[in-house]
RNA sequence: GGAUCGGUAGUUCAGUUGGUUAGAAUGCCGCCCUGUCACGGCGGAGGUCGCGGGUUCGAGUCCCGUCCGGUCCGCCA
């Protein structure tokens, strides 16, 4: 037998027992005659006390860090305890012990503040989930997928694996490809998602599914994504939108209440898609906040300023008069903000990525006046009408943005992000969620000129707006007006769950009947013929009997890293790939060889 | 595809307007130490300054290219 307990276990009450312990060797500290050894295994750290008759073989062998060990004693209490770890106010004294491996110097000390860089860390991955902060990462991941499997088994839902050799799709994300060696020149593709499975499976009646899932797209990476990403894949049948809502509204509740002692009460707020655009100027606000968004349009509208008293009329900052939108974001308390830190907004909103011409601000001084970068076109009476309408008080500094409609939110809301990070709003052990629900059906591609589904093209629309989908031509004659086509305006029975400004999961009630669903594709642009051969699997089951459905999923990955309060998804992935989609360890991906190449029937690429 | 930051000892980093033998901490090796737990003390080894080219009397430092890594935009139904 090798070991009787392990290293987080012992303690007061297991004194004079004798023991065995195997584990890692953290630290050693010598004294002389006798000697401390920090033991480490998955469960925590004991320390060992090797005594003065041990201290000639030690000195012989010489333990060093890492060396897997087997130490064999009695538990005693410590003459100095320390409280910090659980065991402390033990230790055990070896008798004998034995090296069961020994083990190189590791690259990187392996603590919880390590010295090691995140490259090095990834390419020693096994060294780096030895450290109790990675360690207590997985097991956070562990902790939400039971409370998952726990929630929905209790509500009669049922796991089904579905393939991943299955069929590549010209929508969404790019496809990762497998060559078949039995089939020259045909592919299978990697699922972006079990999406068209699972609906499947409610023809098939089993009428409660879900399944945590990889799934696969071949995109560039970020922070937040890695090429492939596990999925809570969720679908119900006879529901409508609010059986599911509030079916996995409790789902994290559930999980929150599990893996954080988290109890919430409160039904999660609802929030339109139009509504979040205009008061937060993006589709997953970050409500833990206020900070929302003004739209001054009005304010600089020419027959409002012909209501206000003369002496406020004037000609006008021409950027706000001519503007398709204008939005103002106020900064509560920053009037004190020097013009080194105004123009240092402005360069941060003129960056590429955010890509606005400039910034203008207005402070709102403490005693009521109004300092401006437009004084020379707005007087105080003015300046005074749109801190009014921003909702600013005395002492708030007030951005405004100005420019195209779309662009304009976008930018603000970029704004409100980083001013709340600014000025430490993003608390991260506070957690908002909010669902958004009505999403349009569909979005404008303008390099098609077409229309493509936002969510995908299974989601259903509104059922007062299926009307609008069948009886209008998807064709779109005037690109530059395109949000004129009645299609635009189409809302869907779509929702997305947000948390703290992250999209953690995102679904729809689906299109059951065969003939709107290839109406859907028509307006996607897709032939009959097409449409048959991608998804006449999908076509050809709706004529059996499809049930009303819909479903869910949500990124496993991305929910972890918001509970566990990371940036990074990585830091919840055993064997994350780096940002340039490589498996630093592995060194992969990797040439194959000739042979392989040929049995699959591919030649040699060239290597650039 | 684009923007931006970084690459110097095993590791994490410093290195000034270009100028002597490229430093610190930590780790590693050796010696000492009976109560440490970030142990302590003394000594030692350890460098292709990512790579290639250029400017210069002289380049870790400046310029060009390239590779690698981080973050972001595009992309991600």
């Amino acid at each position: 037998m090798y070991r009787t307990h392990h290293c987080g276990q012992l303690d007061l009450k297991d004194i004079n027992r004798t023991v065995s312990l195997c584990g890692w060797v953290q630290t050693i500290r010598k004294f002389g005659a006798i000697t401390f050894v920090d033991l480490r295994d998955r469960y925590g750290i004991t320390q060992l006390l090797f005594g003065e008759e041990l201290q000639e073989e030690l000195d012989k062998r010489s333990l060093g860090r890492e060396y897997v060990i087997q130490a064999k004693g009695f538990v005693q209490e410590r003459e100095n305890k320390n409280l910090q770890i659980p065991t402390g106010e033990i230790e055990v004294l070896v008798s004998e012990y034995k090296i069961l491996n020994i083990a190189a110097i590791p690259p990187f000390t392996i603590q919880d503040d390590t010295d090691g860089g995140d490259d090095l860390r990834m390419k020693y991955r096994y060294l780096d989930l030895r450290r109790n902060i990675v360690k207590k990462n997985l097991e956070l991941r562990y902790a939400i997928t039971r409370s998952v499997r726990d929630y929905l088994h209790e509500q009669s839902f049922m796991e089904v694996e579905t393939p991943f050799l299955i069929k590549s799709t010209p929508e969404g994300a790019r496809d990762f490809v497998v060559p078949s060696r039995m089939h020259e020149g045909q592919f299978y593709a990697l699922p972006q998602s079990p999406q068209t499975f699972k609906q499947l499976l409610m023809v098939s009646g089993i009428d409660r599914y879900f399944q945590i899932v990889k799934c696969f797209r071949d995109e560039d990476l970020r922070a937040d994504r890695q090429p492939e990403f596990t999925q809570i894949d969720c679908e119900m049948s006879f529901i409508d939108q609010e059986d599911i809502l509030r079916t996995f509204e409790n789902m994290v509740k559930r999980i929150f209440k599990d893996v954080k002692g988290i109890d919430y009460h409160e039904p999660v707020e609802r929030m339109s898609w139009e509504e979040a655009m205009w008061r937060y100027g993006i589709d997953k606000p970050d409500i833990r906040f206020d900070l929302e968004l003004t739209n001054l349009k009005t304010v600089f509208q020419k027959k409002n300023v012909a209501d206000l008293s003369s002496s406020i009329q004037g000609a006008g900052f021409p950027v706000f008069e001519q503007a398709e939108t204008v939005i103002a974001v106020v900064m509560p308390g920053c009037a004190f903000y020097t013009r080194k830190q105004t123009d240092e907004l402005t360069e941060w909103v003129k960056r590429p990525q955010i890509g606005m011409q400039g910034l203008v601000y207005i402070k709102c001084n403490a005693d009521g006046t109004y300092k401006s970068s437009v004084d020379k076109f707005y007087d105080q009476a003015r300046l005074e009408n749109i801190s009014t309408t921003c909702g600013a008080r005395e002492g708030d500094l007030i951005l405004i943005l100005a420019g195209k409609e779309e662009k304009t939110r976008k930018a603000a809301g970029e704004l409100r992000l980083e001013i709340a990070k600014r000025l430490n709003l993003r608390h991260k052990d506070s957690f908002k969620l909010v669902w958004i629900i009505d999403f349009p059906l569909f979005e404008y591609d303008a390099e098609g000129n077409r229309w493509v589904a936002r969510h995908h093209p299974f989601t259903a629309p509104k059922q007062e707006e299926i009307d609008i989908m069948l009886k209008n031509d998807p064709h779109i004659a005037d690109a530059a007006n395109y949000l004129q086509h009645p299609f635009a305006g189409i809302k869907a029975n779509a929702y997305d769950l947000v948390i703290n400004g992250n999209e953690i999961g995102g679904g729809s009630i689906r299109i059951f009947q065969k003939d709107l669903q290839e109406k859907m594709f028509a307006a996607l642009g897709m032939s009959k013929e097409e449409a048959t051969e991608k998804f006449g699997f999908l076509l050809k089951a709706f004529e059996y009997g499809a049930p009303p459905h819909g479903g869910i999923a949500f990124g496993l990955d991305r929910l972890c890293s918001i509970i566990g309060g990371s940036e990074s998804i990585r830091d919840f992935i055993a064997f994350p790939k780096n940002n340039s989609g490589r498996d630093v360890m592995l060194d992969a991906p990797a040439p194959i060889d000739a042979t392989q190449l040929s049995e699959l029937h591919l030649a040699h690429a060239s290597k650039k």
